[in-house]
DNA sequence: GTTAAAATCGAAAACGTTTTCGTTTTGTGT
DNA sequence: ACACAAAACGAAAACGTTTTCGATTTTAAC
């Protein structure tokens, strides 16, 4: 059972290949009937022109790609799915790409979605990105670029974001009106935006409030996962250093605090205070809760998609959608860790 | 800045289109020194295939669909990477999808993706899927099909799957061999055949050690949540049910139920045992942290992509590939709740 | 130098769609 | 009946690749 072409339509009504394309998209140089003669046989037949045929003529693939740095990971599959969701809504498909925070990966797929011909790219950026001449490329290849959560502020394109500082500080600030002074962070890789940004909110919290900056409690993680969390901890009891407040650049490392203090009967938090970041599923169930920041994931999705139509319409036009960055709204979720 | 073709290359070295295309494909009626000189060229420029061209011809399309019943759940996010990173390094793309368990949604993506023309299909299939006549005319069609985890005996396909019934069988034995022989069920909804053979595997570990099987013991499950473990662990306690352990048929109604336990003073594992399955990553952190079967997801989507491989060369031979089913092992995972 | 065989190349059709443009048919008014 | 405009249709080219098959050139053999 092969699948129908126009060809076979046309064969069956008697007519041209012409007409019943014209007949299927509406064109007005059709007569009512034969287009209700091919509308019902199409229906009937169930044909759908052949998407890669099209392609050749269209230029439009109706295929977007999407990479993420990490494709196990809680938040950007929240993403993914808003992603998908959107796209399906709008006859699209999405081909799922991961860099797995590598640069050189990350280089690799979006060479590879150039080649597939999508008609986007949506692409949050690893952490080990320095450089990024590939996605240059993909704007000189005119091809709609849009960049979600970690992106970079060297290129023009949309951008759906959190305000990472304007979180942090929040989160910080929860943790001072806590009456902690003594807030410790654990801190993202250097290069992300977002979590220099995190760190900066952290800062301005402590200096807004008359704390003094203090670099000895900052602690950076490379991979931010609960191992560094519990390395981080028992650094800081071993070695003594006054602290009533952790804040973790996510949720994973402040886990492994907790596991660390809850081994060492510290109380949280009463004694040490912790606060995540990023509202993952494991978040609710820690002993204690932890307190965390939501991150919208699949609103974010939604967004990105969203702005990857506005500039797919303003490429057809002839024009170019700006590279505004649109900033959603986070929040506090205050649980029983601080 | 357009994408180069087969033209621009024969035009650039004066040559036909057709030398050029035999030329990058290792023809042997072109000469070695022709060949160079159009290698060269070709990765001077940097030069691919049109895919959708090369498919009009060779209707192979190098993308497989991807349909999963949830697109933020820990488990098939791991096959999904399986399932990718194999993808990638046999050169195909995978277009993911979601049936968000819903019979519907999952007609209409088998549907969608066999419109795309997708070389095969993998499936998981959903919790309400009763009929399985969508995945018959995936066959006819002459489309791959495998399936993983969530499969089908109705239909003849390469499945990848675990042995549910067994890894329930020695997890239940592990709460027996501990001592407990009141041991309650959480179990998932009727259809999905592995919540069935967990159900029968819980069955006939009672059975084999002189344990009536009491119904009353059984739960089930709809949604598979946390808040559903929760409400059976309550119910359990307040109706005094007498129970010594829980086998639940995930991670998250077991969390559900540690929570309630630990609200009500119950001391677990001492009063109640409680073991969930598949190992989600909230396992590690409960507390005390949960017990439970590890199922392996990357290796599964692996699995289930070198079996396309498999399908789609036999189909290219004209042969079909038998609907051998492959078992995975798993892994019983023993923490502080057993 | 002739001829056959071998090596090398290219024209052209095909995949299925879209769209331009020209052709045919229908309808209108006189 | 005729002219003419409007409506309806279809031929054909194009998208970029692959592959068949025929044409040309080179080489080898005598």
């Amino acid at each position: 059972m092969k699948n129908l072409t126009l060809k076979d339509i046309a064969k069956a009504l008697n007519i041209s290949i012409t007409t019943v394309s014209k007949a299927l998209k509406d064109y007005p140089d059709v007569s009512p009937k034969t287009k209700a003669r091919v509308k019902a046989y199409a229906e009937k037949v169930n044909f759908t022109p052949n998407t890669f045929a099209s392609y050749l003529r269209t230029q439009e693939s109706k295929i977007i790609g999407v990479i993420i740095p990490q494709l196990n990971h809680f938040f950007f599959n929240d993403v993914l799915k808003g992603i998908i969701k959107q796209a399906e809504a709008h006859d699209y498909m999405v081909i799922v790409l991961s860099s797995e925070e590598s640069y050189q990966l990350e280089q690799k797929q979006v060479m590879r979605l150039l080649q597939q011909n999508v008609d986007g790219i949506l692409i949050s950026i690893s952490d080990t990105t320095h450089d990024i001449s590939h996605l240059k490329q993909v704007e000189e290849q005119n091809v709609n670029l849009i960049m979600f959560d970690k992106y970079s502020k060297l290129i023009n394109c949309p951008a759906v974001v959190i305000n990472d500082r304007k979180a942090a500080y929040d989160a910080v600030k929860h943790l001072i009106d806590g009456g902690k002074r003594k807030i410790a962070h654990f801190r993202g890789p250097l290069l992300p935006q977002n979590s220099i940004d995190r760190f900066l909110g952290y800062r301005q919290a402590l200096e807004d409030h008359g704390i003094a900056y203090n670099k000895e409690l900052v602690f950076t993680c490379e991979h931010i996962d609960e191992k560094e969390g519990y390395a981080f901890a028992r650094k800081i009891l071993e070695k003594n250093i006054d602290v009533d407040a952790v804040f973790s650049v996510a949720d994973l490392p402040a886990v492994g605090a907790l596991k660390c203090f809850n081994e060492k009967n510290i109380t949280v938090p009463d004694q040490i205070a912790v606060m995540g970041f990023s509202n993952w599923l494991i978040s609710r169930f820690t002993s204690p809760a932890l307190s965390t920041v939501n991150q919208p994931g699949t609103l974010m999705g939604e967004e990105a998609f969203s702005w990857f139509l506005k500039s797919n319409e303003a490429k057809k036009r002839g024009e170019k959608v700006a590279g505004d960055i649109l900033e959603l709204d986070t929040q506090l979720i205050v649980r029983k860790s601080s």
